[in-house]
DNA sequence: GAGGGTTTACTCGGATATATAATGTCCGAGTCCCTTCGG
DNA sequence: CCGAAGGGACTCGGACATTATATATCCGAGTAAACCCTC
């Protein structure tokens, strides 16, 4: 149960794609994080695939994110990492018991797995309930108002 | 971010431990689920070490729940299989920009870390709120009254 | 028949291989800007 | 001076190695019941 360092990458491209004006390269967002450039790349790709960024080629080219920092939620962005497949997978073991359960009582999920459902459920409500504007107000509380003024400066070079 | 299919072992595992009424050995568990019996025992030996279950050697020995189906939560379960690591892990990627945060400031996690700790936590509390005993009694309900009279019918052979 | 020592079969526990997924890297296809040449 | 064509450099995208983790397995250490032999 380990989620994939290229969520953490992800995230924080996001809130940087959030406050700059023009397409950023991988490059760019690699050298600003301190991190591998090409490695990057392929989670800005499926980023891309997952519809949150769209991606302009040619001399100026670079990421974009698709739509308002507000509408998108760092769940939305860990969806398009990990993908959207659910951390538990049932395997149905009750069935393989000395008394698997009547085929009517199979209609419903097995109990462990809505337990674990549920659980999925208010990790992704509470994972929706952030944007990313919400984190990027954040780094402004913490790091001071003109900080993102200096970003867009720094990305212009 | 996938959950180590042990944790479905070890949570039916428990449900069939809090019907016991002696000590039940790692081969009589792997038979009734159908699964592999030297790996299972990994786990079992897992949740031993987490002082979920107590294990008796030779002859008749066996596991047993430590305490009360009523106060093993099914979050205890997972955290002796998948350990008590956050599934999310801030690498400190603020640091490495060109305008890293003031010392002070770095005293607050980061703001995306943040986010995850509390969505984990949402996550952490579901699984808490149910235990082993919740699940047993909702087999009853969904396979029937007497169901746990056969398996410990069977158990017994 | 009773008691004690020994055997024995059964258990758990950790050390050891294999399969799968995460991590990291590389090169090719495409595109847009910039230069340059002609009118 | 203006326009268009060509060159070039930069971009993304997917295919290819490497490492860490999850999965699966095996054999040795320990224990308690059962047996047998002696008294």
């Amino acid at each position: 149960m380990k989620m994939s360092g290229g969520v953490e990458w992800a995230v924080h491209c996001c809130v940087v794609l959030s406050q700059a004006e023009g397409p950023v390269p991988t490059q760019r967002l690699a050298e600003y994080h301190g991190i591998s450039r090409t490695y990057l790349a392929k989670h800005l790709q499926q980023l891309s695939r997952a519809g949150l960024v769209t991606s302009t080629e040619g001399r100026v080219g670079g990421y974009l994110l698709t739509r308002a920092a507000e509408d998108i939620t760092v769940l939305d962005v860990i969806l398009a990492i990990e993908g959207t497949e659910p951390a538990f997978r049932c395997t149905e073991i009750r069935m393989n018991g000395p008394f698997p359960p009547s085929p009517q009582a199979c209609k419903r999920p097995c109990g462990v797995n809505r337990v674990m459902q549920a659980a999925e459920q208010a990790w992704r409500s509470s994972l929706r309930s952030v944007t990313i504007a919400d984190l990027a107000a954040g780094v402004t509380d913490d790091n001071g108002p003109q900080t993102f003024d200096r970003v867009r400066e720094w990305l212009a070079t």
